[in-house]
DNA sequence: ACATTATACCTAATTTTCTTATGCATAAGA
DNA sequence: TCTTATGCATAAGAAAATTAGGTATAATGT
C-alpha cells in the first residue's frame, strides 16, 4: 500500500477528453514541432493547471495509431542510457491538426449555442 | 438498394460528440422541461443546422442508462395508437445538468487556451 | 547507502460507449 | 400504394479509454 494512494481531484471528469485527445496531441505537435510522449502529458497538465491530465494508457496507444496512420513520424534519441521517442507531424498529420483544431472550435461554438440560455433559463424543476 | 443511400456530410466527424452526449441531453431537458427521444434528435439537428446528429442507437441506450441512474424519470403518453415516452430530470438529474454544462464551458475555455496560437504560429513544417 | 520519486517507455484486460444494422409499428404524404 | 416520417427498441461489433500492471534509468531525499 504505497502507490498512487490519493487522487486529489481538481480535474475534469474526463468524459470530455474522450473526443478531443487526438485534437490535443496533433495541435500540440503542430505548435511545438516535436515532442515525446511523457513531455506531452506534462505539458498539457501544466498548461491547463492540472485540469486536463492525459493518462499514458490512452496516450501511447494513440501515438502508435497515429504513426501507423501516417500522421506522425518518430525519431529516437538517447538520453544517457535511456531512449526518448520524439514524434512530429507528417504533412498529412499537419493537415489533420489544422482541421481538427478548427473543427473543435466550430463544435465548441455550436455546443455553447445549444447549451446557452440554460443557466439563464433554468428548468421548471428549480 | 433503396435505403440510406447517400450521406451528405455537413456534420462533424462525430468524434467530438462522444464525450458530450450526456451533457447535451441533460442540458436540453433542463431547458425544455420534458422531451421524448425522437424529439431530442430532431431538436438538436435543427438547432445546430444539422451539424450535430444524434443517432438513435446512441441516444436510447443513454436515456435508459440515465433513467437507471436516477437522473431521469419517464412518463408515457398515447398519441393515437402510438406511445411516446417523455423524459424529464429528477433533482439529481438537474444538478448533473448544471454541473455538466458548466464543466463543458470550462473545458471549452481550457481547450481553446491550449489550442490557441496554433493557427497563428503554424508548425515549422509549413 | 537506501528508498523514493521522477523520467520514460510499453502493454493487456476490462469497461464503456458509440456505430451499424436491424426490427416493429403507426401516421402522413406522394 | 409506396415511401417517408414518426417513434420506440435492441444486438453485434468496433473503437477507445480506464485501470493496472511491467521494465528501466536518473535524480533526490534521508
Amino acid at each position: 500500500m504505497h502507490k498512487k494512494l490519493m487522487y486529489v481531484c481538481l480535474m475534469y471528469s474526463n468524459e470530455l477528453i474522450k473526443g478531443t485527445l487526438k485534437t490535443i496531441v496533433l495541435s500540440l505537435l503542430a505548435k511545438k514541432g516535436r515532442m515525446y510522449g511523457y513531455e506531452i502529458t506534462q505539458h498539457v497538465k501544466e498548461e491547463t493547471d492540472g485540469k486536463i491530465q492525459l493518462t499514458e494508457g490512452a496516450l501511447y496507444p494513440l501515438l502508435h495509431r497515429l504513426e501507423a496512420e501516417g500522421l506522425l513520424e518518430t525519431e529516437k534519441e538517447n538520453i544517457g542510457k535511456r531512449v526518448r521517442k520524439y514524434y512530429r507531424l507528417t504533412e498529412s498529420g499537419n493537415n489533420q491538426a489544422t482541421s481538427l483544431a478548427a473543427e473543435f472550435q466550430e463544435f465548441s461554438k455550436t455546443m455553447n449555442r445549444l447549451l446557452n440560455n440554460f443557466s439563464l433559463k433554468p428548468s421548471y424543476y428549480v
